[in-house]
DNA sequence: GGGTTTTTCTAACTATTGTTCGGTTTTGCT
DNA sequence: AGCAAAACCGAACAATAGTTAGAAAAACCC
């Protein structure tokens, strides 16, 4: 009765990470318990040892990759320096969002993929996570607008929508090796910050 | 042998919008024959006598949307007179898009949920519709940077996966009633082209 | 080594899956 | 009316789904 966890927890991320793949391969109800255990290296019998149901596996998959994404922005805007600029906020936060979900692919896509054909107590239950996320962007941009480095027209709500689609895209296109993450997120940062047309070119609206 | 399409013709398409509904809210293999029949007022071995198995119906849902979204874009562009600039384009665009993605909310919310799920003889020949769509966003974006409208050290290919990426991700959030389809596009095209920023505010990259 | 606990397997159960097919109803036409 | 085609139903098929339970194996501790 002291610890039996540590051997325990290696099978577990084992099965979870297999999941993970499984599940964003072909969908919830295509994954298969039996295809998951293979992947993992098991007979289907024994994932019951871990997770005792198919939909506690799911929300484990689902609560894991977006654990990661809050700990991982939390992290990365407390290490920035308080006097630190709005476009420097949020071009740590554009990083960091793209990094983690390069770093936690599977997770990542099986999320976004998943997320809206799990049951709906599941999916209830994983928007709790979901929402303080969201609230992280929009306390970015709101700060930055006060501070008179946003135009005060800007539509926060719509940039909010605009970034969140493109950063969750990237999971489906980005490849390793041939763009770097950096990259990826400076460029983006740069449009969403200075767009693409040349300044004082044509009227706005 | 006349013509007895006709008819037939409204069954079929009541089954392709059913299996379009159910497609987006259960995913590929959670979707179920006798569910979608259900949707669409039959039963499950009447599903046959349109379409000889599921693959061809998911197909035909993946097709239409895609189809769809393509014929809406080229009709909008061509109505646009010679003179207009890059700019106009690309509102025009972001309407459209937006626009026909809310129309056949069912059709583009399935084929974005379920395209990766799919089998992949079925993704592979749906691709090949898919990549017309890209080539017409490039182009426009291209065009623009061209003429000079656009700065010519932007990231075009970043810019428009970033665009795909948002406007897709609308299909997700975008509920009528609340804010208008204009209000999306023009918002969005706002932020692309003239970015969050004060003009001439701080250093950029 | 023996004894215990942790982990995995095997084999089964029921429910449901996509699909088929012969029969029945509906429709369109004359 | 009557006939033929079109559209649908009902019941079944083999395959596979999630899940369970008991036996077997592996790992651990003394």
């Amino acid at each position: 009765m002291t610890k039996p966890l540590a051997k325990s927890a290696i099978s577990q991320k084992r099965v979870l990470d297999a999941a993970a793949r499984i599940f964003r391969d072909y969908g919830y109800a295509g994954a298969t318990m039996r295809v998951i255990a293979e992947e993992a290296g098991l007979k289907a019998g024994s994932l019951y040892y871990h997770y005792k149901s198919k939909d506690e596996l799911i929300s484990a998959v689902l609560d894991l990759g977006m654990n990661a994404a809050i700990e991982a922005m939390q992290t990365a805007l407390a290490a920035l320096p308080a006097e630190a600029t709005g476009r420097q906020r949020l071009e740590v936060a554009f990083r960091t969002h793209v990094a983690t979900i390069i770093a936690n692919g599977d997770y990542s896509l099986a999320t976004s993929r998943v997320y809206g054909q799990v049951p709906e107590a599941i999916r209830i239950q994983h928007q709790k996570l979901r929402d303080p996320y969201g609230l992280m962007w929009r306390e970015i941009l709101t700060t930055a607008q006060k501070r008179g480095e946003f135009r005060a027209d800007a539509n926060l709500t719509l940039a909010r929508l605009l970034i969140l689609g493109a950063l969750n895209w990237t999971a489906e296109w980005f490849k390793p090796g041939s763009r770097s993450i950096d990259d990826v997120a400076s460029g983006f940062a740069a449009i969403v910050m200075d767009g693409l047309a040349v300044p004082g070119g044509g009227s706005s609206g």
